[in-house]
DNA sequence: CTCCGGACTGCTCATTTGAGCGCCCGAATG
DNA sequence: CATTCGGGCGCTCAAATGAGCAGTCCGGAG
């Protein structure tokens, strides 16, 4: 720990040269020491030192849209097992949205392997995917949720079908709405023959993709979706995000509610048994949520922007 | 040499935890490895292509004034000792000459040892270097050349007595032009007691500052010093540059001309004796009487500043 | 179907590197 | 003046690393 202060401007350039010749040009410490006349073990303090003082810098740059650093640091710090993180303006949800989406096509394209069953949920944010799917390898694709109805929106069949093309795989989709008044609709719903078809590969799905929202209002298409009675008392249950509608407190565990019943999509444990859920997030406002789902059991992966990276880091 | 196009963002971010974990965390690449379930052997193939790619950039950074990247270059390029460019202002000579001035004493501060003695020529931008010459170790100083009138600067005399001073040695001084019309005058001059006592130290000194001036109109004191008439002989003899008043060709090459007669000073032979002579040089207009001095057998150790530098590294 | 070329992987072995230790020199101290 | 202390230096030995090599997988051509 020399005193850089001290230090003249001859060892400075000593140390650089040393730095220049190992860091850039890669030659090694002995090659070093015997051109410079010093033994390896000087040139080893003198790179040691020039680390320490910051003479020599070292740092990861961000490759296209990819905040790098973020995401190697977001993915440590939840042991996530892929994380990408987008560094693109967030001031409009939809151009937010549209990134984040083709992040997570990319990252599809790229992880997807052949004979791998691919379950996609609902939400705005997975529907950006759609344009963006590029080739993947062949696999079956499997609706995991109904949808609500949003206007302007596509639903999740176009994004089951164009995925499942895109990897020639088998396309298992239905039209349902994701949420009903009663258990017994949604129970009936169930055994219509292709929502039951899918139903059943669930089990097998090994790489899904899903949205998460705040349990608040405006912050989840699904805490819309019920009364505002219903969304207050589950709320008092503890309710503060739901990751394609499984509802989880603020911890990432799952509170069962009457939602439960009423939903046509995969259940927690079902979820829970897929080897990697690929969660889109975006929106620093959702933070405690995503934090939650994060945490869960649930999320194994996350595609999300650099301001919420930054907010769930401090959080982490 | 992987195609970084294709490489899919999970790619890049395994590649950024390996680059992450082992340049800027410490890790060993076993390390990384059983962490992340690779062999060794893929996370340095991992690390390889991060820095062949650019994932990873490894840089040297400046340390206050000091470019210590330049510096660093233009040593190796020229075979020099010791190299400082300074990174500062260059549009006005006298600002220029105050951090090159201080850049030298600081680079004397550091490099002169106890028994050294410390030869001293003549010229502006060593005037600079007076105000900042700091505590020396102890060695003798001796002026090495008479000194050339300029309106408003010292001589000589008072930054061979402060440096003396500073460093609690003896100084050798002595009142004399640098240059004089005819060689019995300078012959006369030089045995003059103080002059003979300075001279005859001339063998002994080890570490030497000099300036260099470019043989034009201008562009060197000495230069304009002599008659036209004169400087344009000595042109057409190849004279292209000037150190501590001894002239040399475009490639550095010593030139014997009447001028040397003439002088009060160190000659050549003595110059090229002395194991360090530091050049203080500047103005990228005089780029080719500097590399010329660079070049030459004279001068083993420069401060510059960034533009000048730049420019001697594209000429090299 | 086989065969081939290329890309990728992990092995062995020689080289390089890091950690800890004792030495030496100079400065501060009794 | 002798002593002690601290910092810088280079040594030894074990761990880390790089280079070259052979096995394997995969896709395309014959």
């Amino acid at each position: 720990m020399a005193n850089e202060k001290t230090a003249g401007p001859a060892a400075l350039v000593l140390s650089a040269t040393v730095a220049r010749r190992y860091y850039l040009e890669g030659a090694s410490k002995s090659d070093i020491a015997t051109e410079l006349g010093l033994s390896r073990f000087k040139v080893a303090r003198l790179l040691e030192g020039a680390r320490a003082s910051g003479i020599v810098r070292i740092e990861l740059e961000s490759r296209g849209e990819i905040n790098l650093d973020l995401s190697v640091r977001l993915r440590a710090a939840y042991g996530l097992r892929h994380c990408v993180v987008i560094d693109c303006p967030d001031d409009d949800d939809d151009v937010l949205r549209m990134h984040l989406g083709r992040a997570a096509a990319e990252l599809l394209g790229e992880i997807v392997e052949s004979g791998d069953v691919l379950g996609l949920a609902w939400g705005r944010s997975l529907m950006a995917m759609r344009t963006f799917i590029g080739p993947l390898n062949h696999c079956d694709v499997v609706q995991l949720t109904g949808a609500l109805p949003l206007p302007g929106d596509a639903s999740p069949i176009e994004l089951v079908r164009d995925a499942a093309r895109a990897s020639g795989g088998q396309a298992l989709f239905y039209y349902a709405p994701m949420m009903l008044p009663d258990a017994a609709t949604a129970q009936t719903l169930r055994t219509q023959p292709e929502i039951a078809r899918a139903i059943a590969r669930f089990p097998d799905v090994t790489k899904a993709v899903v949205g998460v929202g705040s349990w608040e209002q405006g912050q989840s298409t699904v805490a819309d979706a019920v009364s505002d009675d219903d969304r207050r008392e589950m709320f008092e249950l503890g309710v503060r995000a739901e990751v394609s509608s499984i509802q989880v407190d603020a911890d990432g565990r799952h509170v069962e509610t009457s939602l439960s019943e009423r939903l046509v999509g995969i259940g927690a444990e079902q979820l829970k048994a897929i080897a990697d859920v690929i969660a889109i997030v975006y929106g620093s406002q959702k933070a405690a949520a995503v934090y939650a789902a994060l945490r869960s059991d649930f999320v194994t992966s996350a595609v999300t922007h650099t301001a919420l990276a930054s907010e769930l880091l401090e959080r982490a």
